[in-house]
DNA sequence: CAGTTATTTCAGGAATTTCTGAAATAACAG
DNA sequence: CTGTTATTTCAGAAATTCCTGAAATAACTG
């Protein structure tokens, strides 16, 4: 098989994207093309599509699947396995980013908050668990509002990210108000 | 010259990190020195503290200056080049999203849209077409969300975050007080 | 059960990336 | 200009990562 060359560049690209997050070339080429692709693909499909042995391809759905970012199907009187990825985008996004912070983010938070408590030997040691703290609030700040956002359904989501900064400049308003307000005399007070 | 013990898990884990996020982990180690130190280094320090070759160390801060991530100091009558990290902990994670943002994100971007200008020559291809809109949608709104955010003063932002959701439920409330104002009849209408 | 097809495992070869030492360049001092 | 020190460059060695083919396993079928 094929592919159009079209999708073929697609599929290179994010190839190469994924290289550079820290995402094998071919695991990237893989994705990329179940995620374009109008039906479930078989291990073979994706071997002939892209030119990589059978072998490979079993590994890199393997580590796809870890990554909990393709779903397996079974197509009626064939007993192969397909794949696709998500129906939604955000899905995809939204398990990449948490994957990411559970493998990545949390034990590093972990490590830093052990550091953090040593008590430091040196003007050095002082210094660097300083630094160190403000990583790691920096870091959990983020990932707290992260865990915050994920929470909200994609539509509501979508909203807030449209309004950016504006939502922001509302709470100041309000904030304004509401001194404005309290600078007033109360009836009865 | 050798690191201590604690100053050394750091370092060590964030060499780590970085080769799983596409940094070379030679180079992960190096910036993670930099930025525990309580004072510049210059080349040779951190060559004795990590134990690579000098040349080794050229190069990693050859590539941390190209992504701006390291100033470069001088010391009082002497002609070494002397380097840190930005003192503010913000200013390191927005250079850093700045730069992958227009080394990656961008030609992504193009990319796409190059793609979607093609006219699709089978429902195969539609349908790739189909889910690189949305990809190419869904990259564009956190791209211009960010940008948007990127404005913003770190107190500003510190505050927005730890937020959170809040602020976005305040806006809903907004909402509804002018729908239920506007259900009002108009004096005079 | 034997035969067939699908999938996984894994040792080691291939490809890529990283790192080094030696040499080149640069920048200054006397 | 010569000598000294700092830095960079780069070819190839070293290390790591990736990929393959062959064999093993698994899961069905008649």
């Amino acid at each position: 098989m094929q592919l159009s060359p079209l999708l073929q560049s697609f599929v290179l690209h994010f190839g190469e994207m994924g290289s550079r997050w820290g995402i094998n070339r071919t695991v990237g080429q893989m994705y990329a093309l179940l995620f374009v692709a109008n039906k479930p693909l078989n291990a073979e499909d994706i071997s002939a599509a892209l030119g990589f042995s059978r072998s490979n391809v079993s590994m890199g759905l393997k580590e796809l699947d870890a990554w909990n970012l393709i779903r397996l199907k079974h197509l009626p009187g064939d007993r192969r396995d397909y794949f696709t990825t998500p129906e939604d985008v955000w899905e995809i996004v939204r398990t990449l980013v948490e994957e990411r912070r559970k493998r990545e983010i949390e034990p590093t938070l972990s490590m830093l908050r052990d550091i953090l408590l040593v008590k430091p030997g040196s003007d050095e040691e002082q210094h660097a668990q300083e630094r160190m703290r403000e990583m790691h609030d920096l870091i959990e700040m983020l990932t707290n509002w992260y865990q915050d956002m994920q929470k909200m359904e994609t539509e509501r989501l979508v909203h807030l990210l449209k309004l950016g900064t504006k939502v922001y400049k509302l709470y100041e308003m309000k904030d304004r108000l509401f001194a404005a307000a309290n600078d007033r005399p109360k009836k009865g007070a």
